[in-house]
DNA sequence: AATAAGTTTCAGAATATTTTGAAAATTCAA
DNA sequence: TTGAATTTTCAAAATATTCTGAAACTTATT
């Protein structure tokens, strides 16, 4: 497999794979181009690059930046703005997870919570729905919980704290 | 807040928000519809209920049996399939991420290891490659196996194992 | 202040996904 | 068997999402 071959591949799969995550294609591939970039690029390389107009790279610029996926670099005497990628893969995965949990679960506990808090116990069935809705509840804060400290561990702690639940 | 009401409310918004799951709207409908259901419901009351076509009801009760979130059930003296979810929300909930795992990680997995199998390390910028490829490795092995905890985890293990991470 | 370089916006076009519904296939009872 | 009840399939329609490109806007330079 040829250099570009191989790099051809991983933006290609980054950006199918990225259907299955809820997140749209191109700035997926994006994202992939500036993680393998050693240099910040600017948006007329990357419409070149993934040959996407102009209007699309910036729509998906900026959704990366809000994830913190990407940060601007303003190169001394450029006008441009270029754009490079979070390299530690780590931060990145765990910034993933933060969004995805915000996107995710956040709604869920919040509409479980409106729905306990809105609904007397007065009847069989609204003991029964309620029953459901503190299981799901629970069962969204501890998947809450677990990607909490995911996010909140570096890497380190991460290392030794799988050691610890195995052991 | 009425509990017809509520019940409503609880049906639309495990629709609404599926779509940030990557699982198409009905599929969530029906799903939390026959969680709700204190019996088994055929196509024809789910049709009704949620004012959707018979073709669209029966390939989302395929894949949520594909899922294993819901079950056929055969009514004595019945012809028509009658249908029942899946009532226990950890197993629901392991359920759920056995099978985004498998959509989301597996084939990140699949591919990073294509990449590193077929790509030499012949040259600076392959191993600059190779060096994402192998930490992008590390973290989806890292996120298999924290989710493999949970799904092979019983509620009880899952419990304990929460007291010994943050005791 | 005028102009050039660069960025953002967004209505409409292109694409992708979901849903319908009627025909085909299957199952069961007589 | 036959045929009525039920389930499955799938092409076309409906809906939702993403992308384009040109105009509007912003910022820096002369």
């Amino acid at each position: 497999m040829e250099l570009k071959e191989a790099r051809d591949r991983f933006i290609h799969t980054w950006g199918t794979l990225s259907t299955q995550w809820g997140i749209n294609r191109t700035m997926s591939q994006i994202h992939a181009l500036l993680l393998l970039s050693p240099k910040a690029l600017n948006a007329d390389e990357i419409m070149e690059e993934l040959q996407i107009s102009r209007g699309n790279v910036n729509m998906n610029l900026r959704d990366l930046m809000s994830w913190n996926l990407i940060y601007k670099q303003l190169l001394p005497g450029e006008r441009k703005e270029y754009f490079i990628a979070e390299k530690d893969i780590w931060k990145v995965g765990r910034q993933i997870a933060r969004e995805r949990r915000r996107k995710e679960l956040d709604p869920i506990l919040d509409t479980m919570e409106e729905i306990k808090k809105g609904l007397k116990p007065d009847s069989e069935e609204s003991k029964d729905l309620l029953k459901i809705v503190n299981e799901i509840n629970s069962v969204a804060n501890f998947a809450n919980s677990t990607i909490d400290m995911v996010i909140k561990s570096d890497d380190n702690w991460l290392v030794s704290t799988f050691q610890k639940l195995f052991k």
